[in-house]
DNA sequence: CTGAATCCATTACGATACTG
DNA sequence: CAGTATCGTAATGGATTCAG
């Protein structure tokens, strides 16, 4: 929870160690695998497939932070052609509610924010002569 | 909500709309702002002070995203010397609900976490000789 | 006091080519 | 098939200086 208390109650830093998961949150590619993986495991080329617009590297580079944080595993089959299965971990369909939620929230609410953001845009808008 | 469904059922883009707010979420101050803010109104210089380490060009910028976004307001007074008040708007309280909850999922879950990425960042570690 | 402007370092991302 | 390597561009954030 956020520290909404007087600042004599307040813990030091209320985020800092939920950083690392909030950056997964807010970079581009993220929750598109994970929600592209709740349905089951996924070969790298089919999740490439389905994640519209991920460059391979792009792909590569987010498998490999979901996995050190332990969102998703990777199961190397000793095949020819080689074959790679990503799943998500008990953990990443876990986290799936929190985010669920609030994305939901901003669905619910996007009307408004879409609204505010007009009215933010127009304000400083200097049209020329 | 995430769309957790098979491909056949899903609609097209299950975030895109909502990324402007993951973003906030996702940067390095917003959440920071946002938490600080919901005791009350505070001054730009009181803000400044209370979120640690922030510095006065990103305290700005983060602040007119927020406003932007319709999430906070910026009340300015004509005064000498000049003031102004940022608050949280109704939208800007409602949506540290599910933002809370997030971050309260990360803190208990944070063990896991952390275990997960000592384990990861084993394995890729070649000592020198 | 509030904040805009400038400069700089670091990171994120995309496109392309190459490899076991 | 599933990556790695390399390159270029854009975005992000910090430090500092200037201004109303």
């Amino acid at each position: 929870m956020l520290n909404c208390h007087p600042p004599s109650e307040r813990r030091h830093h209320s985020l800092g160690a939920s950083r690392h998961i909030l950056d997964r949150v807010g970079d581009k590619w993220s929750l598109s695998v994970i929600e592209t993986l709740c349905h089951g495991p996924l070969r790298f080329n089919e999740l490439k497939k389905q994640v519209e617009g991920i460059s391979q590297r792009m792909l590569t580079l987010t498998l490999r932070h979901l996995e050190r944080d332990g969102l998703v595993t990777r199961t190397m089959f000793a095949t020819i052609p080689p074959r790679v299965d990503y799943a998500l971990t008990p953990l990443g369909f876990k986290l799936l509610k929190p985010v669920s939620e609030l994305v939901e929230w901003v669905r619910e609410n996007s009307a408004e924010i879409e609204a505010a953001q007009r009215t933010f845009d127009q304000q400083t808008v200097t049209p020329l002569p």
